[in-house]
DNA sequence: TTTATATTTCCATGATTATCGAATCAATGG
DNA sequence: CCATTGATTCGATAATCATGGAAATATAAA
């Protein structure tokens, strides 16, 4: 992954909406949720939402879907796990890890 | 950790200068580096370096300790394993996930 | 105590980002 | 074809962020 690329993505989850709504996506799993489900959930104004989804869907975390007249978005657990990965090589450098402390949670099934 | 805090610490991150900033911090290890020579090896000007420097203190993902007339800044690798595992725990969800590939790669010694 | 060095803070400016109502687009049903 | 529903784009405004020179602070050395 180019630093541009990790710099775009921390960019998109670096927002209080965004963390949300990328959150509720990862929660949603495969099935994803419509934008609507989301900005009642989140009681954001559906000009502001759109705003951070295409964000989103810049930075390549999510992506959409049409069903017919509904939008459906999903979190891209590759895009993420990309992301994490960049963050670890350039915080592990030989020192003590998260992934050694999430292994040791057991934080992955 | 709190969305709040995790909003903050990928702020700091989500800029190219930080990011760059961070990354030497991290291959620098314990000894740290002195904001001179971040500015140098950056070609960063001093008091834009100074402002990156203060966000990335601020927001705990770095630290801060004067030796006579130079301050040396260290990485934080606590603070910046607590945000990949909050990152892990909302992008996991019973997902394959970015720690097992991790694992598998070997990628902390 | 004057000077030099390392770095920060202050300040003004420009650039980017967030917000959200109104207008628009897309798809469906009557 | 018109009305309705789901969602986006447009556009204006406010807020936040980045930049870098100049002035200020802290420490050490002459």
């Amino acid at each position: 992954m180019e630093p541009d690329q990790a710099v775009s993505a921390l960019a998109s989850l670096a927002q209080e909406h965004r963390l949300s709504i990328f959150r509720l996506l990862v929660q949603a799993g495969k099935d994803g949720l419509a934008a609507g489900a989301i900005a009642e959930t989140l009681g954001v104004p559906p000009s502001s939402l759109s705003f951070h989804l295409a964000h989103l869907t810049r930075s390549g975390l999510i992506s959409q879907e049409r069903q017919s007249r509904t939008l459906i978005y999903r979190a891209d657990y590759a895009a993420m796990n990309q992301l994490v990965a960049y963050l670890l090589e350039n915080c592990c450098a030989g020192n003590a890890c998260a992934v050694d402390l999430l292994v040791s949670q057991g934080a992955c099934k």
